[in-house]
DNA sequence: TTGTATGCGTTATCAA
DNA sequence: TTGATAACGCATACAA
């Protein structure tokens, strides 16, 4: 019953209780071709025995890893200070734990080098399926992926950028409008945005979605793009102010530069939300910890995760999988968005 | 030269380039035993076709896997606002793919999760090496690990907790004589701390220093516990500030729970510095991007990580690892900390 | 230098 | 219901 120091195979376990493996293997699968006698026997030897089966050996028999790909971006700094892509590791990893599978992870300096992660999963199959985060538009990535369909892949993107993959989509543009939206009842007519990097496949859809909102509404608007930094952020807020007149509300992409932001005002005697309005494209702790606190673009990226897994598995079991929405972006209104200052 | 749809393998080339299959393998893996001549053909041809090995076909000959083990403990909060784990991510990962590691993840929900994750990477062989986080004082899993030395383990924690394991070590109370020299220096002699959760062995080793170092110096200490939520360092902010006297700096084990105190403060009309200094345990773009700035305690995680990743790798080769010190603490002084207000 | 044969630990097929 | 036996794909000891 103590934890064996060598290996027991199910030879091991076959010697053991009297009978060949391939019953055990039938026994310890719940698979029929035993006896109900022989199968218990089997199972109380295989626990004394302390036996468990070798992964490698399983995967090579069914070709199958129970294990899914993740391919992280090296940008240690973005990759701490944005809470995305842990949380979605939080789901992704909750739900595979309870369906026994794992999560394998490999870092990519660039893109080539994503490229040829990719490629080594397909052709090793050290993967079951693989998720494919970040999308450029007219990314090459989802070619390779359509020219070998035996590798399941979920795209987590807005649908548009990723033609016809299985897809778990987030509205962005839903939840620009309620940004804008949030704003104009407020009475603003002058927006700012200070955006990620414009490479960004998402950057490049909210760009596009901000633009035809306010336009409708007839509302300024206005777009700085940054590399999400909060030096970055403080500075276009800088920029921002120095124009007049200057917006009256900003709405940033991260959290940080948000707090940057707001730091930056507070230094240049612009009251939060008297005289400006402050919003975050996503929320975490440092909004609300903020002071004031900060409106923000709330979501679930846990949930996401959790979906985004349990997706996967399906495409594992051969199952369809369209395009699925994410949980919907959710305004947490704080204390950093007010009416709009008269001028 | 196209990706093969169809699974190629050894013999598929060794029958492409007219050798036997052994000929192919001591060719692809730069060992002697075939001539230059038929190296030269073989890697061609190998090329040609699109020949990767099979990873579960290698794990199973070679009874290694390319894989080092990393449990994550389970709270989506707590992972996405401590940019730690992100960092020790960013790091292990960077140096494990020059190596062509690859991370395996597995969440765990509890301490019971945890051990029979281990138990069963243990027995599956489904890693060459894991790293043990967060252990507690006297840590089951460390007996665990004891009696499976087959399986190399690398513990990152205080070398007193690790008992003699391979331990990748902070130096804890090297950071609290910093921080509180730092004050002391300029003129605190009152000093709190609001600390996360006690059963932390990290925690633990906090207190004892903080302990010792402001009774060397003659200095008031006062500790609060938290969950390291910022509701929770500001709910501690509040009753800190409502004694009197009250400390004349607080020191916050985490940065979101720092950013919450100084929000805290700003609402209370507490001048920060002026009338009270904030620290912050662990950097990130937040305490930079808080307006003030806060004063931190910064080390380099994603360091850490890679050295972490590479101790295991020598322990996979059966070199011996003994205690190995992190990169120390620095202390980056920003806005929030200054001389000690005059009573 | 080359080819044959066997082991790695399972799963799965096919007679018995 | 059983028990040999053949994959799975690669590495390697050994024989040629």
């Amino acid at each position: 019953m103590a934890a064996q120091k060598t290996k027991v195979t199910i030879f091991d376990v076959a010697k053991a209780s009297g009978v060949s493996s391939s019953a055990v293997s039938y026994a310890l699968n719940g698979k029929p071709g035993v006896s109900e006698a022989t199968r218990a026997k089997v199972l109380q030897v295989a626990r004394e025995l302390g036996w468990k089966p070798n992964g490698a050996a399983q995967s090579l028999a069914q070709s199958k890893t129970r294990r899914i790909g993740l391919i992280l971006g090296y940008d240690p700094q973005l990759l701490a200070v944005e809470p995305y892509m842990m949380s979605l590791i939080s789901g992704l990893g909750a739900e595979l734990e309870e369906k026994d599978y794992s999560l394998l992870v490999r870092m990519s300096m660039d893109s080539d080098d994503e490229d040829s992660i990719i490629e080594d999963w397909i052709a090793t199959s050290n993967v079951d399926a693989m998720l494919l985060l970040n999308l450029e538009i007219g990314d090459p990535r989802i070619e390779m992926m359509k020219e070998n369909p035996q590798m399941p892949v979920l795209a987590v993107a807005d649908a548009s950028l990723t033609a016809g993959l299985p897809t778990l989509a987030s509205d962005d543009a839903a939840a620009v409008g309620l940004a804008v939206r949030h704003l104009y009842d407020l009475g603003h007519r002058s927006i700012a945005r200070v955006a990620g990097p414009e490479e960004l496949g998402h950057s490049y859809i909210r760009d596009a979605a901000f633009s035809e909102v306010t336009a409708e509404l007839g509302v300024r608007y206005r777009c700085l793009h940054t590399d999400y930094t909060p030096a970055a952020g403080a500075d276009a807020t800088k920029r921002l102010l120095s124009v007049n007149p200057s917006p009256t509300a900003i709405i940033y992409d991260n959290d940080v530069m948000a707090l940057a932001g707001e730091g930056i005002a507070a230094m240049n005697g612009v009251r939060v939300p008297e005289d400006l309005s402050i919003m975050s494209w996503d929320d975490s702790f440092m909004c609300e910890a903020a002071h004031p606190g900060i409106t923000a673009l709330n979501r679930d990226i846990v949930e996401s995760g959790r979906i985004a897994a349990s997706l996967m598995l399906k495409l594992i079991d051969g199952e369809e999988v369209g395009v699925v929405e994410e949980p919907p972006y959710v305004l947490r209104v704080r204390e950093s968005t007010g009416p709009a200052p008269q001028r």
